[in-house]
Parts: C-alpha cells; structure tokens; sequence
DNA sequence: GTCGAAACTTCACGCCGTATAGTCACTGCA
DNA sequence: TGCAGTGACTATACGGCGTGAAGTTTCGAC
C-alpha cells in the first residue's frame, strides 16, 4: 500500500517539478522558451523522458494554461470579495484592478493565455482552462448583477436573449441571479473586453508609442465604467 | 543604366514574391507558418537565398507586420472616410466596423499584428508600423475630435495632460486639431482598447465558450460607445 | 573579353518535437 | 528469497527549423 503510494507520489513531484521548471522558462523567456529539450535539461533528464508524463508537448502547454488560467481566475476573485457585497462600484475596481496587477506581474502568463501560446499549438476543446473562462465571465456578470438595480435604467432597450449566449453560461448565471436579464451578461462581456483590450495593448507594448501612463488611462477608464453603469463614484 | 535598372527590377519582383509566398503562408497555416524554408520550398529556392533579400527572418517578419498593418490603417481610414464629417457617430461606427471586419476576414494578420507573430520576434525599436500604429491612433483621436462638442460636458473632471501623451502623438494632435484637449486623446486610447479587446477575444475564441453572438456584442457595444459620447444614435 | 559583384546552392551546426527500441531499478507475489 | 512485471528513463534516429561559411554560377560594366 505504502509502497504504490511511494510510486505515486514521486510520480507527482515530478509532474510538479516539470511544471514548475516550464513555469520558471516562461517568465524568464516568455511561452516560447517551454520547450521539452531545456525543461529536460533543466533538470538533469533527457526530453524523452517528459513523455512520460504528459503525452506531447501541447498537453503540457494546456496543463500550463489551466494553472495559470485558475491562478488569474483566483486573484481577481479575492480581490472581488475582499470588498463589501453592498458596494458594487468598488467590487467592479477591485476586480480589475487586480486583472491589471495580476496581468503586469505575470506578462508571461498573460500571453501564455490570451495569445498565440507556442507555436502550432491549438487549444483542446474542453478541460480547465475553458472552465477557469467561464468563472472569470460568470464573476464579471456577478460585478454585473449587483449594479443591476442602478444599471437597468440605462440599458432599457437592449435586445438581448438567453439564446444569444452559451447555454451552459446562461444557465450558470440564471440560477446563481435569478430575475437578471441577459442584458447583463451582455454587459458583462463588453466589460470583459473592455479591460482585456486596455490590459493587452499595455502587455504587448502597443500603448508603449502612444503614453508613459497606462495606469492613468486605465483609472479613467475604471472611472467611466462604474459611471456608465450608473453608480456613484 | 537600363541594364542596372533590370537587376534592380529583378531584385524587387523577388523581395515582393517572398512577401506575397510569406502572407499566403500565413493566410493558410497561422504566422507560425512563416518559415524561410517553406517560402523557399514555394519559390523553388534554397531558404539560405531569402538572407539575400532579408538580412534575418525577424526582418522578414517586421516587413510583413508594416505591410499589414498599413492595410488594416487604410481599411479604417477608408471606411471612416466615406461617411460625412458632420456625423460623427457615423463615422465612429463606420471605423469601428470596419475595424472588426478587417480583423474577421484577416484574422492571421491581426494575430500577427498584434499577438506574439512568431516564435522569439522581437519588435524592433522604430519602422513602420509604430508609424501605422500612431495613425491609427490619430485617427481615433480625429473621431473623438468630432464627437467633443457633445462629448465635453461628460469629460469635464477628466485629469489628464499632453504630457501623459507621446510627444509626437500629442504633438500631431495638436497640430491637425487645435484646441482639443488631452482628454480626447485618452478617450482615443480607451476606445482603442475596447474595441481591440472584443475583437482580440474574438479572434483567439475566448467569446466562444460565452456567446454565439460575438457580432450583437460588438453592436451593442458600438451603440453605447456613441451614447456614451453623448452622440444621437 | 574580362572582371567583379550579385544571386544562388551546398554543406554544416545546433536547436526543436517526437517515434521506437532498449536498459535498469523497483514492486508485488510465490 | 527469488523472479516476473512494470514503470522510469536513455539512446538513437528522423525531419524540420534558422543561420553561418564557402563555393559556384550568372550577368552587367568597362
């Protein structure tokens, strides 16, 4: 018994050193530098040697993608609920706030997620990762519901129906905020885009020519956006 | 002096035919399938032969990136250009539009252009497309210019400076439109983002395990954009 | 007609992912 | 205690990649 568990075990510290060595390559030479050759040579074994951990090397990315996705997902969820439910305007800068904190500090894992990962790889269709997505959206529309009361006002006439989303999506929220309109969700997702779009141009350098201050940019923005769902600054 | 004009005609048909081979590649297999050795393959060529037109394939690569990006600045400004002056949501939207259309229809070159193009690039520091990019820019900048006078009443605590700005940013701005304050050019860079960042998450597919419905989204957001700017719809 | 440069090929090196076959230690059972 | 089985790992090999050095061909200029 001990001894299939000592099998184990060794079995999953090596996993975990595999991942915390491809880790340590990404943040130090960006997604590309994952490669089975130097993780191997980083400690000590020989590529081949890999495979017997995760199938192809596309399997390790997504393992990768899953960790780092629910890392995201798990920092942007406490900083939400370090704030009091009855202030949605400060859960809403909480939570993007640290988007954009946790997005600078790992800029890797960032790209890692959100781009072209590595070369030639293509993302599998379900696992982790897709599901980290989902509670990253379904927080969003949470931050969404509970300005709701404030918002609605001012999407009155929007056009949208439960069928214009993931039914999967659609029930998860409907359950967790009954009475909530798909509008929301709507709403949700623009902010989603709204700050991915800030954060991503910042990450890839692409405001770098434009200004020295995303982070001004980035308030005003946040200013705007409870402003545009109707809450008190 | 014909003669010397014909090595040189030679010598530019064969720079445009890597280019034309390289987009073509890129089209039907994803930036990464830009490879010296494919392009050659495709030309009948050894690979060594493109470092006779292209010093490296990181070259070959920012070349491609500068081409591409001025398509997509001349799309915009295209479509932007074809509606009055004196509408500007109209104009807003025709650019925005345009925008999504361009990236739909040339999904790799927008990875390209703004994802990590190819395994270990490194942007270089000046060339043309942080030339295509301030255009871009710019030319935000002009359609927040038209919608200010319904605009600046919103805006009116907005804290910003031309220093928050690059200079030569600023300084274009404030050359081609006199009088407009730095805010503007924040509410440029702002709406940048968002419309960048729902089409990036469009074209990786992370709106895809969210909604069927990308395109209602980006409407539903172009529609609150202009309300936002205090324009009529 | 000759010279020199440009265009291109050949060969080589060290990376990469990965398939196949083989080695070796450790585990579980008789 | 001895022996099979199994899982971890290595060795070798293949094709693809960017790129450097050296050699060859082509062709305009004088």
């Amino acid at each position: 018994m001990a001894t299939t568990g000592r099998r184990e075990r060794l079995r999953a510290e090596t996993t975990a050193e595999i991942k915390k060595v491809a880790l340590g390559l990404m943040s130090s030479g960006g997604p590309d530098a994952i490669t089975l050759r130097a993780i191997a040579r980083e400690m000590g074994m020989t590529a081949n040697a890999i495979y017997g951990y995760f199938a192809t090397r596309d399997d390790l990315v997504t393992t990768l993608i899953n960790d780092v996705y629910t890392s995201l997902a798990d920092a942007v969820d406490a900083a939400r609920d370090a704030c009091p439910t009855d202030d949605p305007a400060g859960r809403i800068i909480a939570w993007a706030t640290a988007f954009r904190d946790w997005a600078l500090t790992n800029a890797e894992g960032f790209r890692l997620i959100y781009g072209d990962p590595v070369p030639g790889y293509q993302a599998p269709e379900g696992g982790a990762a897709p599901e980290a997505e989902h509670r990253v959206c379904a927080g969003l529309t949470g931050l969404a519901a509970g300005a709701w009361p404030q918002a609605k006002a001012l999407f009155a006439e929007a056009d949208f129906q439960w069928s214009d989303f993931d039914p999967g999506l659609a029930a998860e929220v409907r359950e967790e905020f009954p009475g909530l309109p798909p509008a929301a969700v709507a709403i949700a997702l623009r902010i989603w885009g709204h700050l991915h779009g800030l954060v991503s141009l910042e990450i890839y350098g692409h405001l770098r020519g434009q200004t020295p201050r995303p982070d001004k940019i980035y308030r005003a923005e946040l200013t705007q956006l409870v402003r545009g769902l109707g809450l008190p600054a």
